[in-house]
DNA sequence: CAAACATATGCCGATAACGGCATTCGTCAA
DNA sequence: TTGACGAATGCCGTTATCGGCATATGTTTG
């Protein structure tokens, strides 16, 4: 028998717990210092359980601590695991910069024999190379 | 009347992608090049359908564009979309460099506190710091 | 046109995610 | 101990996700 899986084993882990804008915004937040729960919640126009939720996330992945400080809990971040994140993204970096796109190189190319072909042949006195921008989506 | 939603707004936005493992299989992947869908099913060791819906996430989210070859469709990386998350993450930076965690500011403050002791009173000769390395997961 | 091949889509089942509410647990103070 | 307060947990309803299968769509070739 088949036992169908929903996103595998991924739950907890760092990706999927910044994948929540609440929770991203709950790392933002914890930048500034420590804070309790109710102010997070406060500040993310979310009920008190809600908040303290996407922190046990937050928690279980390791990316805040908690500490006891009276009858509150302060919470903490600790960014070492967005560390791997960070780096994962790093290994894409040569594509957004080194030009990604076929397109580009293409283009890039076509301006080369332009220049090269110009210094042979100067005549043509159109504009060449009209704005290529295929209309762009509509 | 209250309408509950699951995940705000959140489907479809890169943040989203890539928290899928084989989604980031997949753009891992295609660093190395263009590749048909059926290619990629097999190294994720999926059916050829769950590769399309992944690569469809993928593509509505601008990680990928794909062109038609025959009766192919070959995919390709476009790496741009991971730059906003790289930033995201990298905003952390200091975080993870910089003394993140209060025990180790506090550990440099006690070195710094001996040293200038140390001036002053030249005994103590027993190891100070001890690798303070809480045990780290087990 | 039909057959063959490559992809995409639709449907389904199981499960996880999110948010709110009510409630419990834990801690401090009177 | 009781009351007040902060935070965590449990439950519920709604929606999303993921994977597989069957099927549709599209493209090339005979």
């Amino acid at each position: 028998m088949f036992v169908p899986m929903a996103r595998a084993a991924t739950t907890s882990d760092v990706f999927n717990a910044i994948a929540e804008p609440q929770r991203r915004e709950i790392l933002v937040l914890l930048r500034a210092g420590e804070r309790p729960v109710t102010e997070l919640a406060q500040e993310l126009g979310m009920t008190q359980p809600g908040a303290s939720k996407h922190l046990r996330v937050l928690r279980e992945v390791g990316l805040v601590r908690d500490r006891k400080a009276g009858k509150q809990r302060l919470y903490r971040l600790d960014a070492r695991e967005l560390r791997p994140v960070h780096e994962w993204t790093g290994g894409f970096e040569r594509f957004w910069n080194e030009s990604f796109d076929r397109l580009d190189a293409y283009v890039q190319d076509l301006k080369q024999a332009r220049r090269r072909s110009d210094r042979w042949q100067r005549q043509d006195g159109k504009r060449r190379r009209s704005q290529r921008r295929p209309t762009a989506r509509s």
